[in-house]
RNA sequence: GGGAGCUUAGCUCAGUUGGUUCAGAGCACCUGCCUUACAAGCAGGGGGUCACUGGUUCGACUCCAGUAGCUCCCA
């Protein structure tokens, strides 16, 4: 059958995944061996693919084929998680386009909408994975609103609310006037943006005096209730105590003192809204200020301002400017630049705003979570993040649980009321009835009716679901003893962005050792940052992005997961550019060719095996075996780019320029049995060893490499064991590759074609020359034949190899001039190292500290250096 | 403002407890080749005062201190 010269990626990508799918390869059912389990960091069901799932993704499906291939029961569990904010955003979005209103919906019925819509676009992101060629089983593919992963949810909700770590409270959140919706504080984004300060006069009460403050927000003025100094301001100290009179709405508020109060900052006098400031409502806390809330949900003014009522927040600052100017208390405007958090979701500034929510306490439950990490129970890789990780875990605030949504988990609290109390009372159960039977119980009141309940309005941070994953996707909240649960759990690697360090895999280990009593997984691999050639973020704004599907089109899904791999060591982040991709595209057409090689000759079985093939068998063989041991080092230290480079160098340099070379027959010339044997037999271990990396590529090879039978797969096929091998032979061919890579240097510098065959003569005077590889020489650097000799040649260039001299008689063609100028420069670099390792052996204090082992070297490099200038010296003397 | 980390070849990065072949890899670059596996290729080659300054040491890319620049996280 005739080979294409190119690989062509699109003829087999399909056919493979397809047929592993067929075989039911990705599957895992618990058995006797031991399992190896990831679970997917579900994606967001609106998502659609991008580089960072790319890399992300690669890198599990390399853990897991590779696990797979070494025996372990291998399970994969792919998912996707419900995304509270962008799925309900995404709905609102498309009934608007409808002409439907989200407020002119019943709950249950915008519940239908979205449902709808996640069925019909919640998978996409799924089938793009499988392009990857991921090996997921997808029998198994979980979504965090399953009705028992739902079900886990609540579970948990009611277990740590009777535990008394969930609480409602009011507190300053960070509210989306978009979405109106609270957001935790890790999904506010900080950026700077250029503003403006406003200097306002606000008069003292019974005096002519004027106290100025600065504000960046001067539409909160219509909020104040005090202008706050620091106790030790001088300029101050007068007018605290006294009160002065707010502008526009012409409310009297107080001066106070507090430490809060940064003097160098504009005048040293801060107005305070506690209502709308993290900072000044724990100072209205301090001196018992009023708080007024200026603004409804939606960021527009409330009727509590008096002024703007109804006005959006950015048209009353402009509005609020407009009046102070007008009462001429509008001192300056300054330019200005600060930080201004935005929301996550919907990139609008966030409004800090006081509202019930709900809380969980987290000081408690971080504690294990923290000290398994610290001490290695759970790896983090690299293990730099193990100091960003302690911080955030010492420094822990309460985690805002509540979301104004619909779609999601809703939160399983109900309120009633009993007669002649101020305040409803909460019920926290696992269902309506359960509810209703507790509220009856606690309100002694049997004659309650579910009417009287109203549930919570709420629904539940999409990560109060997903920090359940690994645990949730096992049925192992509600069904600790089952046969999966006990079998998968703890899982082994994680693979994630560091930017979800705490929002996920912090949560995740502290639900791990609450729930679970057990960590979530072993080992946590963090990757880096996917971003452009200029180091910027990949964005849809900014265009920057491939289109990872074009990618997989343009160069094979190989390819691609070879370029991520190729420029993403872990931690750090990846300069992403298409030439990787390109790369690995290219080296799957050199693994393609080399296939393409070795299929091609015929074979005679009664040919005898050469000399050099026999050699570079041997060599080759513990070749490999090198490349196997420093592989599972990188394995064992998760250093997945180095193992990719580590085997790309073994193929490419090792088994294709060097080992191919030598073996290969000459043009239409058969090659010997044994010789094709050893070469299949390392094609397919090299092949082997690739698939975690290359998978379809890699099937498709082996499938044509031998006969195999329907049912079989490289994916099955074991890995090869590191075994023992010869260290010392491949240095030794590591000296004849040096000498013969000098010959074609020699060739190329005198012009001496490779057709030309040579002769090489060896002088062995103080060194002893190994001519164990004299064949492979001999056939590589196209020598007639290698003699050895006592007396340096006339008339022959020279080079040498360690302590070995090598001459190349040339005949009369030899330019003397060019040789002696060579043959000193050496002797001058050689005399200098000398020189230096001299001066080490001469110094006493050396001499008694160093290790006997570096002395030792040191000695050897003395001798060394010594016989390379005799002779060196010899040389010139004949030139 | 607080914390963490980084700085090694044009680019992206390795460099294991300070000591042989410790200054490395890939890409890019230069030169010569369309040599019937591969031009998505082959052969050969150049390139770095290891950010800077000082200290410890017989010896520093490696340890310590300071300086400069960059990045990230948190407030």
């Amino acid at each position: 059958m005739e080979i294409p010269p190119k690989y062509d990626p699109s003829k087999t990508e399909e056919k493979w995944y397809r047929y592993w799918m067929k075989q039911g390869f990705f599957h895992s059912e618990p058995d006797e061996r031991e399992p190896y389990t990831i679970v997917i960091p579900p994606p967001n069901v609106t998502g659609v693919l991008h580089m960072g799932h790319m890399l992300n993704n690669t890198i599990q499906d390399i853990l897991v084929r590779r696990a797979r291939m070494l025996g372990y029961n291998t399970l994969w569990v792919p998912g996707t998680d419900h995304a509270s904010i962008a799925t309900e955003a995404r709905v609102v979005g498309m009934l608007r386009e409808k002409g439907i209103r989200k407020s002119d919906l019943t709950r249950e019925e915008f519940l239908n909408y979205a449902w709808e819509w996640k069925e019909k676009h919640g998978g996409i992101i799924l089938e793009q994975l499988k392009k990857l060629g991921a090996s997921c089983d997808w029998d198994r593919t979980r979504f965090t609103m399953d009705p028992d992963m739902s079900e886990s949810v609540i579970r948990v909700f009611v277990y740590l609310y009777r535990k008394g770590y969930i609480y409602r409270g009011w507190r300053m959140v960070n509210w989306d006037p978009q979405a109106k919706t609270a957001i935790s504080d890790e999904e506010v984004v900080y950026r700077e943006l250029q503003s403006k300060l406003y200097y306002v006069k606000y008069k003292v009460e019974g005096s002519d005096e004027w106290l100025t403050v600065a504000t960046t927000r001067p539409e909160t003025i219509l909020g104040d209730t005090a202008v706050c100094v620091h106790p030790d301001d001088e300029r101050y100290t007068h007018l605290v105590g006294r009160k002065v009179v707010v502008p526009m709405v012409n409310r009297r508020v107080p001066v106070i003192a507090d430490h809060y109060v940064d003097p160098g900052f504009g005048t040293g006098a801060l107005k305070v809204t506690p209502a709308h400031d993290e900072n000044d409502y724990e100072i209205g806390l301090r001196h018992q200020l009023e708080v007024i809330d200026i603004f409804n949900d939606d960021g527009t003014l409330s009727t509590q301002a008096t002024l703007f009522v109804g006005e959006d927040r950015f048209a009353a600052r402009e509005l609020a400017e407009e009046q102070l100017r007008k009462e001429g208390v509008l001192e300056k405007v300054e330019d200005y630049v600060n930080k201004v958090g935005f929301s996550e979701r919907t990139d609008v500034p966030i409004e800090p705003r006081l509202s019930q929510q709900w809380f969980l306490r987290m000081k408690e439950l971080a504690q294990p979570a923290l000290e398994h990490v610290m001490n290695n129970h759970i790896r983090l890789h690299p293990a730099k993040f193990k100091n960003v990780y302690r911080h955030w875990m010492e420094n822990v605030r309460d985690w805002c649980i509540s979301r104004q949504l619909w779609w999601g988990h809703r939160i399983p609290a109900w309120y009633y009321r009993v007669p002649g109390e101020n305040d409803q009372r909460i019920v926290v159960a696992a269902d309506a009835a359960e509810a209703l039977e507790l509220a009856r119980k606690e309100s002694a009141n049997p004659s309650l009716e579910p009417a009287d309940l109203h549930q919570d309005e709420d629904v539940l941070d999409t990560w109060f679901s997903s920090w359940l994953w690994p645990i949730s996707v096992f049925d192992g909240v509600r069904n600790p003893d089952n046969p999966d649960f006990k079998y998968y759990y703890p899982t082994n690697d994680l693979v994630t962005a560091p930017e979800i360090l705490f929002f996920w895999v912090a949560r995740m280990i502290i639900a791990g050792y609450e729930f679970a009593g057990e960590k979530p997984f072993h080992h946590v691999y963090l990757t880096g940052i996917v971003r452009d050639k200029l180091g910027r973020k990949m964005s849809k704004s900014l265009g920057n992005s491939p289109e990872p599907l074009e990618l997989i089109k343009k160069y094979g899904a190989d390819g691609v997961r070879v370029g991520m791999l190729l420029c993403s060591p872990a931690g750090n982040d990846l300069l992403f550019d298409e030439s990787l991709t390109e790369q690995g595209r290219n080296f799957g057409n050199k693994i393609w060719n080399a296939f393409r090689l070795v299929k091609s000759w015929k074979v005679d079985r009664k040919r005898e095996q050469p000399e050099y093939s026999r050699q570079a068998a041997e060599w080759f063989e513990s070749r490999i075996q090198q490349s196997i041991h420093l592989l599972n080092r990188q394995f064992a230290g998760y250093k997945l780019s180095e193992a990719l480079m580590n085997l790309y160098r073994l193929f490419w340099d090792e088994f294709s320029s060097w080992y191919l070379e030598i073996v290969k027959p000459g043009f239409q010339e058969p090659v010997d049995g044994v010789t094709m044997d050893k070469t299949l037999d390392f094609l397919e271990q090299l092949i082997i060893l690739l698939h975690p990396f290359m998978p379809f590529i890699t099937e498709e090879i082996w499938q044509r490499l031998r006969e195999r039978k329907q049912g079989e797969s490289v994916m099955a096929a074991p890995l090869p064991r590191a075994r023992k091998y010869d260290a010392e032979l491949v240095e030794r061919v590591e000296k004849a590759k040096q000498t013969i890579t000098t010959i074609r240097s020699i060739r190329k510098q005198q012009n001496i074609p490779q057709k030309k065959s040579l002769e090489l003569l060896v002088r062995q005077v103080e060194s002893e020359y190994d001519n164990r590889f004299g064949e492979v020489l001999k056939k590589l650097g196209n020598l007639s034949d290698i003699r050895f000799i006592d007396k340096k040649p006339e008339k022959a260039l020279s080079f040498m190899v360690k302590t070995t001299e090598f001459y190349i008689p040339v005949g009369d063609d030899i330019d003397l001039d060019a040789e002696r100028k060579k043959v000193e420069n050496e002797l001058e670099y050689t005399r200098g190292f000398l020189d230096s390792v001299m001066k080490k052996l001469n110094n006493r204090k050396f001499m008694e500290n160093a290790p006997e082992r570096v002395v030792r070297a040191e000695l050897n490099k003395k001798a060394d250096a010594e016989a390379r200038i005799r002779a060196l010296e010899e040389k010139l003397a004949g030139l």
